[in-house]
DNA sequence: CAGTGAGCGAGCTTCCGCTTGACTT
């Protein structure tokens, strides 16, 4: 028999928390959120006031039945879920759903796991607040009602299994802007002036203050400084100071762990997750900046005795970030005593991350001594411009220093030599070189996060989440592109005569972008047009400060809801009768050798093009081709349609069979004898020759005899192949791996077969991935929804698309 | 590692936030 209760969300909390409180508590976790909304359209009783009706989540039955016994029991039952909206919600429906005794039943909150803090809310109960329980009502009925009026009309008007919200279709949108924005950046060159100087011995680089827009002015400029002397004009020492950013938030970290270590967020949160299971770091889905007073002394402890006085600064960070709610510390490391932890390499290396963060948000400002020197240039009134730094104390950037988004073309923090005012430079050479501007860069998951932050768009708990969403909706995709050559022009003067020459630069080169899908740019371009209010960047903030009002009890939960729906719901209605439907057909001009126009549209299976149209009395049908990975309708031009026609494309005839060259999911292939051969990216689909396609294949069979080590009259189909990460064994279609304990040349048909056996064991997973593929068969209407609700769904479909 | 792109209509999809496992390679 439990005297106290303690309810919190997360069962590593509730570890921690059972430490500090001693016998008299039992500290329990709740798993987050125990009920919703119900999952269909009667969730919300619209005609009711909007009245909510909700649902204990299949998979909280049985936390929530143990909770319920426990609380029976016990004499006091504390509820110390975040003090934030949600948190308050939760206990709200926990003392509902446990049909606690108000009696028996107080709410503490605390926003540091740290003994002070959790004894000091037991000192400090209170009640379960309503109004921020009905804040959190009013947000939860807003998104169901968006999220669900809106997705049926994309059905019917765009496509089937879209969808829509107040946060995803927003961010969406960030993406489709900047790429459209991207598409129409027209570039411009200027010419950026550079010398170089011998100063006692060492390269001095120097920059002109301003550049030319064209050649000849970059070239009349040059010639002017022939035999032109450099003189020092003016020296300028200016102390500067940089101070180390905040510690770890959610986004901050994201941004961090993808910019120095190139995690995806979601890769990043899963391992932050694991560290603070292990009691490495505190919680990471955090919006505050805020250490505790416990984490100042211990960090301030460790820099005075790891650095020395002088580097200690304790600091008090505050947000800026309006709908910031601030129920967690910021991620920091639990003890700074531990500059290692044990873990996998990537544990170790995020944990290093935010150790370093935190350590360095409580060190000294680096003291930078900035000069600036300006250099004459004999009978003419431009200046040059040295620039240099010093580092006059360290500080901070002993133990780290933020990176930024944007990757400058160079960094100044190269020191100066001596130097004095009047004296003669010794010329080494000065260079012209064509620059050209840049649009803004495409979005990466984590500068997407920013983004949505700035905008106050979603939590730390859905950031990761979201992203993954818009991907998996087909809206976006994350990819690498590949860059484009450009020339460039480069003149040199040396020894008083210039040289140009035409170099070549790569430029666009993406890696882990965010690109919209034409789909995605459609259902933006859609919900624009009719639904303006919710693509508005400002309307969660808008609805936001509505909560807040709700919440501090000078607005009706519902009354606030009814007067956003009234609007919503006749727009919705409006445009689920009256809109066109959504789609993007482009005409991209004639096909020369037909004279048919050629169309590009989104049709059942993808974008496509077209060449003829579709007319019942034609008397030839039209010509179809699917879009390429990177094609979008709004960009393809007429050639590159065109190109899509010419494949597949039989090249010849090669034992007595037809070699075919085409473009699969993969990549460039060539198929012979029903056999597929990947073209490497050095050869050209269109121009690969007979000769060369014959030596691909010819490698091709090479490597596939090499391929097999050792295959048994036993079985035929049992064989032991080497694949590209070792040795493996293959039975038919299906592969194994081969423990690490054994040999490769040991392996006898007995101890394969053992490895086969042991493998192919059904386990749960498989049970349930036989069952998703049986009732695929019984109900072929139901694939979809079946694959998509289980988790063994992602595995099959790769299965699938293996074969 | 395909090629598909008509049309009917049944039955399906969908939101955001709070938490972890339990899967797979």
């Amino acid at each position: 028999m439990t005297k106290n209760l303690v309810i919190v969300e997360s069962p590593a909390k509730a570890k921690t928390i059972e430490k500090f409180l001693g016998k008299d508590f039992t500290v329990k976790s709740c798993f987050g959120h125990i009920r919703d909304l119900a999952k269909g359209d009667a969730a919300i009783d619209v005609a009711n006031n909007f009245k909510p009706s909700y649902e204990v989540s299949e998979d909280k039955k049985a936390i929530v039945a143990e909770l319920k016994k426990l609380s029976k029991d016990a004499e006091m039952v504390w509820l110390a879920s975040d003090e934030d909206r949600e948190g308050e919600a939760i206990s709200w429906h926990l003392s509902e759903v446990l049909k606690l005794d108000e009696a028996k039943t107080k709410r503490i909150v605390f926003h540091e796991i740290t003994k002070p803090a959790i004894l000091k809310a037991i000192e400090n109960p209170r009640h379960i607040d309503h109004n921020l329980v009905d804040a959190q009502q009013a947000r939860r009925v807003l998104d169901r009602l968006v999220g669900f009026e809106l997705s049926p009309v994309l059905w019917k008007k765009v496509k089937a299994n879209l969808s829509a919200g107040r946060v995803q279709s927003v961010a969406v949108k960030l993406i489709v802007d900047r790429e459209r924005e991207i598409n129409q950046f027209h570039s411009q060159s200027a010419f950026r002036i550079l010398a170089s100087f011998n100063v006692g011995g060492k390269t001095m680089e120097a920059e002109l203050g301003k550049r030319f827009d064209t050649e000849e002015e970059a070239y009349q400029f040059l010639e002017k400084c022939k035999s032109a002397s450099f003189t020092i004009k003016q020296l300028e020492v200016k102390p500067t100071e940089k101070s180390p950013a905040a510690p770890f938030t959610t986004s901050t970290l994201q941004q961090e762990a993808s910019r120095k270590l190139g995690y995806g967020v979601s890769t990043t949160m899963s391992i932050a997750q694991k560290l603070y299971e292990h009691g490495h770091i505190t919680y990471m889905r955090t919006d505050s900046v805020n250490l505790s007073e416990l984490a100042i002394n211990a960090a301030k402890n460790h820099i005075i005795n790891n650095f020395g006085e002088s580097y200690s600064r304790p600091m008090r960070y505050s947000t800026k970030n309006e709908s910031a709610q601030e129920a967690h510390e910021a991620i920091r490391p639990t003890y700074f005593e531990n500059q290692d932890i044990d873990g996998t390499p990537q544990e170790k290396r995020l944990y290093d991350l935010i150790y370093k963060r935190a350590i360095a948000s409580q060190m000294s400002k680096a003291k930078i001594e900035k000069t600036i020197a300006q250099i004459e240039i004999s009978g003419l009134s431009e200046m040059l411009l040295a620039t240099g730094e010093v580092l006059k104390f360290d500080g901070f950037l002993k133990v780290y220093l933020e990176s930024t988004d944007d990757e400058s073309e160079d960094d100044n923090s190269k020191m100066l030599p001596p130097l004095s005012v009047g004296e003669e430079l010794n010329f080494i050479q000065m260079e012209a070189v064509q620059r050209f501007t840049r649009p803004s860069a495409r979005y990466t998951e984590a500068s997407l996060v920013k983004k949505m932050e700035e905008l106050g768009i979603g939590r730390p708990s859905t950031y990761a989440p979201t992203i993954s969403t818009i991907q998996k909706r087909g809206y976006v995709s994350k990819e690498d592109r590949e860059g484009k050559d450009r020339q460039f022009v480069q003149l040199v003067l040396e020894k008083s005569t210039i040289n140009k020459s035409v170099k070549t630069e790569k430029f666009g080169t993406e890696k882990s972008k965010l690109f919209p899908s034409d789909i995605g740019m459609l259902v933006t371009d859609f919900l624009n047009k009719h639904f303006d209010q919710i693509m508005d960047f400002g309307f969660t903030a808008s609805v936001e400060s509505e909560f807040d009002k709700i919440a501090n009890g000078q607005l009706k939960w519902n009354k606030m809801i009814e007067k956003f729906y009234g609007p919503f719901h006749v727009e919705v209605t409006k445009t689920s009768e009256t809109a066109e439907r959504q789609n993007a057909e482009r005409q991209l001009g004639l096909d020369p050798e037909s004279g048919l126009p050629v169309f590009v549209r989104v049709g059942r299976f993808g974008p496509f093009a077209q060449i003829g149209e579709s007319k019942e009395d034609a008397k030839e049908k039209p010509k179809y081709a699917s879009l390429r990975a990177g094609q979008l309708i709004e960009t393809i031009t007429l050639e590159e349609a065109l190109d899509l026609f010419k494949l597949p494309r039989i090249i010849g005839v090669f034992e007595e069979k037809e070699i075919k060259a085409a473009i699969g999911r993969f990549g460039p292939y060539l198929v012979h004898n029903s056999k597929f051969i990947s073209i490497p990216k050095t050869d050209d689909v269109f121009e690969i020759n007979l000769a060369r396609s014959i030596e691909l294949i010819e490698n091709k069979r090479v490597s596939d005899a090499n391929k097999l080590i050792k295959s048994f009259p036993e079985d035929e189909s049992v064989k032991i192949l080497n694949g590209r990460w070792g040795p493996y064994i293959g039975r038919g279609k299906d592969n194994f791996k081969i423990p690490k304990t054994e040999k490769v040349e040991d392996l006898t048909f007995e101890k394969v077969m053992a490895i086969i056996e042991k493998d192919s064991k059904p386990t749960k997973a498989a049970a349930a991935k036989k069952e998703v593929e049986i009732s695929k068969v019984a109900k072929p209407a139901a694939k979809k929804s079946a694959a998509k609700k289980t988790a063994a769904k992602k595995t099959s479909a790769k299965k699938r698309a293996k074969k």
